[in-house]
DNA sequence: CCTGTACTGTGACTAATGTCACCGTTGCCA
DNA sequence: TGGCAACGGTGACATTAGTCACAGTACAGG
């Protein structure tokens, strides 16, 4: 399971660089008032019918956030980016709600948990604060709306391109290390799907296909 | 074109009992400082690339949210009520971008009209509006997730069924007056589809089409 | 009463996607 | 080194959804 990180030497370096806009006494307070935990590769953030009590950011590391349904398919909607929070935490925590999408950390991963009452507080005492908490809902919701677009007005061949294309930026890199079945979990599809829509990227010239690894030609 | 209103006596009395969480040191600034808009059926609030510059919540009628594509594809998403904001003009106002919905009117809509800077002054000086806009993202945020769902994991035959469901509680009524073509639209598919399935749901009893009606059973 | 228009029904066809069965390859490790 | 597990390829088939063509029905307005 995670673990709480009591040395904030680390964090304080972090902080500094990634959150910037933030007043210097709110960064003060962020660093005495929160709590840091460390998850592992696969480590759990939040889960379906997880009763969140902290609305949390993460420093260190990338979080991949699923949609389930009740039958357990799961679609993956975007990631949670050093520096950025997770809206869905902060929506929860304010009206002790429970989650209803999964988290997962896809590699070590440090999270800031900050308590619902620091929260509230800080909105009126910190401007910053407030168009930080705003701004983190904006993006989400056209993340969220842009993973719309993709099911509703997208076929299964775009979306994967799409789905390619991200992970290249993810990444930082055109050879992705990636099986295909893992895309088709990404995506609630299946394999074979996947390996015949890939194929025919490859006959177009957009990509090459290794063995365990895709290498992506055309951004 | 929508009118401003500018007798505030009616919109007084709406506000009492729609906002009663808000302060009323609150409520009465914002009846201040507010501008009131009437818009009448068919007329828009937003549309795809409009600049907007206040961010708005309705006390009278009623306005549908319309995600588009490239090529003029629409999807309905949720409707705002009386009470409630439009979050997506929060996020817009916050970093002055411009829309990527659409809002119309589906029948004589009054919405109120908050600049940017209230918006923020307020934040620091009301508690209980930082927790309206909160509790505005976490709503929409949800509601846009239902849509996701919808798409991502249901087939047509279900989203049908959602839809009409949805229709008669805003609707208050289990006779609803709508053509198939209306309903394909708002599920972005073809007239034929919709008839082809709406038969299927007769068949299963589990409503009955009249006319321009469909009268449904099983909720 | 006639006519145009919106609404609905239906069959035939196509395209996209999901599912099943089965096979070959690769690489790990007991 | 033999066998197992994960990975990937492929053909056959079913289902779902979109498209086209056309026909019938109701209704409003001239």
């Amino acid at each position: 399971m995670a673990k709480e990180i009591k040395d904030k030497t680390e964090l304080h370096s972090h902080m500094r660089q990634l959150f910037h806009d933030l007043e210097p006494f709110l960064l003060a307070e962020l660093e005495k008032e929160s709590t840091v935990w460390r998850f592992l590769e696969g480590e759990q953030l939040m889960h379906p019918g997880h009763y969140l009590r902290n609305m949390f950011f993460i420093t260190k590391g990338l979080v991949k956030v699923y949609r389930e349904d009740n039958d357990g398919a799961e679609f993956f909607m975007y990631y949670i980016k050093p520096g950025q929070a997770c809206a869905l935490s902060i929506a929860c925590t304010e009206r002790n709600e429970i989650s209803t999408v999964r988290a997962v950390a896809v590699e070590e991963t440090d999270a800031i948990m900050v308590s619902h009452n620091h929260m509230e507080d800080w909105l009126m005492r910190y401007k910053s604060w407030g168009r930080f908490v705003i701004d983190t809902f904006r993006y989400r919701l056209e993340e969220v709306l842009l993973a719309f677009d993709n099911v509703a007005f997208r076929g299964l061949d775009e979306r994967i391109e799409f789905y390619l294309k991200r992970q290249c930026r993810e990444t930082q890199s055109k050879t992705l290390t990636i099986s295909h079945q893992e895309i088709a979990n990404d995506l609630n599809t299946s394999r074979e799907v996947v390996s015949r829509l890939l194929k025919k990227l490859e006959q177009h010239g957009k990509i090459i296909m290794q063995r365990h690894a895709i290498e992506v030609l055309e951004l």
